[in-house]
DNA sequence: TTAAAATCTCGAATGCGGTCGAGTTTAGCA
DNA sequence: TGCTAAACTCGACCGCATTCGAGATTTTAA
């Protein structure tokens, strides 16, 4: 009968997430308590703390599902964007409607990642994902000429995920409404990032 | 006697942040509760709420406050020769000097303060002060000719405000050690952002 | 098969941020 | 000076995340 509390265990964990989800997006982060994800997902208050160490660790291990969800359709997304610009603005666009499906959804990722509190490997895996793909986009915009060579290709990624959580800073802290004002500030952002800001 | 109530509020505010700074720096910020502060300043816990509208309120309010004399001091000095990569720097780095004074109190301030759980007017205020600073900034270098005229300068700030947090989460991500490890890797931020990545 | 060890469960207790409202102090004016 | 309105103070209270601890269930090993 070896596996029975294993089985049990993984099904009690999945009825906690999807009550957490479900009520999340209902009634948001903050007016969700504990309790009540409890009482939704069947089992007493207390046990939530057996599979998860505090209320936010809920949530994300939601949210690094869902990320990988995002890569993969950025890495079967045939790419129609031209310019390095475009190519930016695409990147940051698919992230950025990912992660704000759900509004708290991207504060708390956001929150998780700026000044974690102890550091989450699975997040860092993922920021690290995301680098990567930056390179990438600067290394071939450097072969094709757009942008001048031996630059180091660390601190222009830095810089533009920098830009990009400025947008989600702005449009978290009521700045931008839309998906669209983002995008349009963010191609702003970009523009300056390329062109430089000189007469 | 007019008056008499008005100085004893200016006495109590100041108790509640001297031991707000005090307390914060030996236990850190979640460690320290507001009864702790308000034993510390000598009064009941709620009339800390007379004086600040929430915990992280009296950090920010400490900060504007420390901050707001070295940036008068700044913004008469700053006029007279450096250019605008200068000023920025010098700018940026008194921030970093400051909020890092302390490490935890500078990653406390960073958590509090980068995707807050709910909008938060006190913040925005403290912000804006930043913000109009830096506008400032560009506008004399526009008047300089250093940067091109009819830009936003509200974005431009953004943008290099922008940059500032990514500096300092460096930091804290321990990707900087040293206060000149930030400032080089803000010297090359800075640099991008002028002039653009282009050959 | 069985009994000790390990693990899981959950109601009760703890601690903290924040609010309430009754009592107190001060300001302003006659 | 006397009186009222406004503002301040703080103990008591609320809601909620998190921890405790004692009892229930499952695993392990002989």
């Amino acid at each position: 009968m070896a596996g029975l509390r294993e089985q049990k265990k993984a099904e009690t964990r999945k009825a906690i997430i999807d009550a957490a989800v479900q009520l999340f997006s209902n009634k948001g982060f903050e007016k969700t308590s504990i309790e009540d994800i409890a009482t939704v997902a069947g089992i007493g208050k207390a046990t939530v703390y057996t599979y998860f160490s505090a209320k936010v660790d809920i949530f994300l291990t939601y949210c690094d599902d869902e990320l990988e969800g995002a890569f993969s359709e950025l890495a079967t997304k045939q790419s129609r964007a031209s310019d390095l610009h475009e190519q930016l603005l695409e990147f940051f666009m698919i992230m950025f409607r990912f992660v704000t499906r759900d509004r708290e959804f991207g504060r708390q990722l956001m929150r998780a990642t700026s000044f974690p509190e102890e550091a989450n490997p699975a997040l860092k895996e993922h920021n690290k994902y995301y680098f990567d793909f930056l390179e990438n986009i600067f290394r071939s915009a450097a072969q094709r000429g757009e942008i001048a060579t031996g630059q180091d290709y660390y601190y222009l990624s830095a810089h533009v995920f920098s830009l990009y959580f400025a947008a989600l800073a702005g449009f978290y802290g009521g700045y931008s409404e839309t998906a669209e004002d983002v995008e349009n500030g963010l191609s702003i952002f970009f523009r300056q990032f390329i062109d430089g800001i000189k007469p």
